[in-house]
DNA sequence: TTGTAAGCGTTATCAT
DNA sequence: ATGATAACGCTTACAA
């Protein structure tokens, strides 16, 4: 049997598409008791709106996209838990995507996001493409980088100060009489190991 | 601006819309200087086709939902990489819904899921209300379930045997001899955690 | 207070 | 080998 749409609910209520829509979204007066027929309808066949249909027609998806490397990286773990948390309060959806910090993945998936027509996309980016993939839909699509940044990055950024952040600790270090003091900056494409490292180097040169 | 449509590239193209459609998508043959011309279009304005739309007519949107406690919990971890990287292969979409083991996102979710119109679900169930949830829209969103069951679930299922696991672990210890064993069957109402438990209780009844 | 109908961007069915 | 046009299931002016 075929799913119950708008018009079966309609139908069977007696009203318009457009009164059994309006009582969805609260969107205009409806009688108390036009209200009721309705609900009950809708009850009775077990209907529930499309979205797909509801997004062609609003020009929204109420669903944004995610660009990591890995979520089951603790750190991208974290940050899930937290867009998440807000955004189904808001009514929003979250798509994941992990790139395994692979340039392919990441424009395989930009492209999916973006036939998708997610309302909005965060991203950890491994390349610098997102500069000339991006420019193109930028006007439609709004991007949020986070962590990482690259050259020719433009636009809203979300991250953390690491040249300050390297450079507290190794003073941390310093002010405790150690001499001999190691950096892990494995990654140097990561804009973030570089930051690290360039916090910790002048004063490492100041200290010989 | 407003984004391109099919529209914009059959018009650019000097073709119909249904030749651009065909062109994406392999379903009909199109002369190549033709062809060539809407590909050219496209690339012309950027045109990226509209997911939304496409669910819309072909009623299926290409994405899977899963259902599960916490993506961040390393077993769940490991099986969404699993199932993305097949996905991905075909052409799917995931989303991700984190739980917490609570019942109401777990409604929560699933009405969403159900909305959203995707293809089918993949669920670790903390509750027993997805067999009330389920029984009716069973018919248009196929589920699978995962790990878990409950009373009264029916359908497809992918799982450990949780029992013979059990047996089996116990059996080797008592086999290196050791006499005292214990076990962490933490929450009891999961029923990995029952039969975990069950597969040892005979054992230990049997070694007294 | 509610209904009518146009429109959203595709695919699919007939035509040509 | 390609084009016209009706769906698809909603929302939203505009009418009544």
């Amino acid at each position: 049997m075929k799913r119950s749409t708008i018009n079966d609910v309609a139908k069977i209520a007696g009203v318009s598409k457009a009164t059994v829509s309006h009582v969805l979204n609260n969107t205009r007066f409806v009688e108390e008791p036009t209200k009721n027929r309705v609900l009950q309808a809708i009850q009775e066949i077990g209907y529930r709106p499309s979205n797909v249909a509801r997004s062609l027609t609003t020009n929204q998806t109420n669903t944004i996209g995610v660009v990591i490397s890995d979520a089951s990286n603790f750190f991208f773990g974290e940050i899930l838990r937290g867009l998440e948390d807000i955004l189904r309060q808001c009514g929003y959806g979250l798509v994941v995507c992990n790139t395994d910090e692979t340039l392919e993945r990441e424009a395989e998936y930009l492209d999916y996001l973006l036939r998708q027509r997610v309302d909005g996309i965060i991203a950890a980016a491994t390349s610098e493409r997102w500069d000339v993939l991006l420019r193109m839909d930028m006007q439609h699509t709004p991007v949020v980088f986070m962590d990482r940044t690259f050259e020719g990055q433009e636009g809203p950024f979300v991250g953390v100060d690491n040249k300050a952040a390297a450079r507290l600790a190794v003073e941390h270090l310093i002010k405790d009489g150690h001499k001999n003091i190691g950096i892990l900056a494995g990654l140097q494409r990561l804009s973030t190991m570089r930051e690290r490292l360039a916090g910790t180097i002048k004063l490492s040169r100041k200290q010989a």
